[in-house]
DNA sequence: TAGATTGTTAATCGATTAACAATC
DNA sequence: TAGATTGTTAATCGATTAACAATC
């Protein structure tokens, strides 16, 4: 294993493992192919096949010369990897229209991932029901954590109570944070946050378009 | 200016224009400040403040020294290089719970995003209204287009239905995707395309999770 | 066997960090 | 002026690319 630490514990670069993500998407989304070359996962990504063969070298699975990656052993390690076979108990908080999309959001099962109860702070909203759960309020959090063992809060919450909400959160002794209010949260080191920040995916996109903008006006301006 | 590319652009590295989003991001939750320091900024993103100059110096704009950034004037520059004052309009596709969400978000007008109509595939969920939208079928796509000159279409579909209905738009003409289902899209080199996937989010999410157990098995493993 | 495709090593390129100069 | 903070240059570090060896 050559990015072997110390501890025995993996090295990836980080734009490696970036990347892993997304041959994990790519490999989930095939049908029932059975092998990939680096060249189809490269194309699709648009990215090289030189780079995809280098990062998967940094996980213990070999694909074979002249055949390619064996689609649902790689994909094996690759979820292994990213442990998205561990269950999870999870909260969620904040049940407007993001909060109810992400409480209906199908995928999750296949990822591990089971909310166990809603919350939100409004107290019209208090005892609804989206799905089959009940909506709780706030003070009820250190009770279910407890109860569930809950590893993970996600937060749908607008972002003025995002904070607070997060700080009591990891009070009450969760562990992760997914947070979708667009604000970079503050929590102690040992915190898992992981943000879905959709300001921060608009920005990308306006650049990007502002950056076609800029390149044809300099094709118009430029003399022929 | 250190990094002007022949054609007068500037140039950004990757890792550095990501960051400069995040410095918008938390310039703009500040309340009335008038001045923040390198310092400031590194703390809140868990990075260094010689970071943090060094990006700021890749944009037209200088801080003042004993004083920090003057905090409005660098979010302009910073809108300014996003291109956020710019207007588009913007067309959405797939009025599910995420789909609904998203048209109700409300920071959309901020960065110039107007959503000017919705479509479904659904005939049920046709003629109904979200926010003050009527929903349209699939059909009026590229008569809605032209009319108000969309340049940006977004995909809440499901994610069987999002190439197909990229596909359409991309021969309607639109520019831009904000891709919310969790696939890799395919389309021309010249569109554009920003991703916001759940899925790779949670991923990353998992990994953390999985890296932290890890960790702790090597600490309990080690004879102390 | 020849050819296709993976895997690895070395060279290049790019980004971060460290040191320090500039300046308010 | 002294001190604090920014800005820049050079050194280091890390990631990507290129070249080619390995192998099915």
């Amino acid at each position: 294993m050559p990015n072997e630490q110390e501890n025995g514990l993996l090295y990836f670069p980080k734009a490696t493992l970036d990347r892993l993500k997304l041959y994990q998407m790519v490999l989930a989304e095939l049908p029932d192919k059975e092998n990939i070359s680096s060249d189809e996962i490269a194309e699709r990504l648009k990215i090289t096949p030189e780079q995809v063969r280098k990062d998967i070298s940094y996980i213990k699975y070999n694909g074979k010369p002249k055949v390619g990656y064996h689609i649902k052993t790689l994909l094996e390690e690759l979820n292994r990897l990213f442990g998205t076979t561990n269950k999870n108990n999870v909260i969620l908080a904040g049940v407007g229209h993001l909060g109810a999309a992400i409480a209906n959001y199908p995928g999750f099962s296949a990822y591990g991932m089971e909310i166990v109860a809603l919350f939100d702070s409004d107290p019209q909203k208090q005892g609804t029901f989206v799905r089959d759960l009940t909506v709780l309020p706030i003070k009820d959090l250190r009770r279910i954590i407890k109860r569930f063992k809950v590893e993970i809060g996600i937060i749908c919450v607008p972002k003025e109570s995002a904070q607070s909400l997060a700080e009591q959160m990891v009070a009450c002794g969760i562990r992760a944070i997914w947070n979708f209010a667009p604000i970079i949260l503050r929590v102690p080191d040992d915190i898992v946050v992981e943000d879905e920040n959709i300001s921060i995916s608009l920005l990308g996109l306006k650049h990007k378009l502002e950056q076609r903008r800029q390149e044809r006006q300099i094709v118009k301006n430029t003399p022929s």
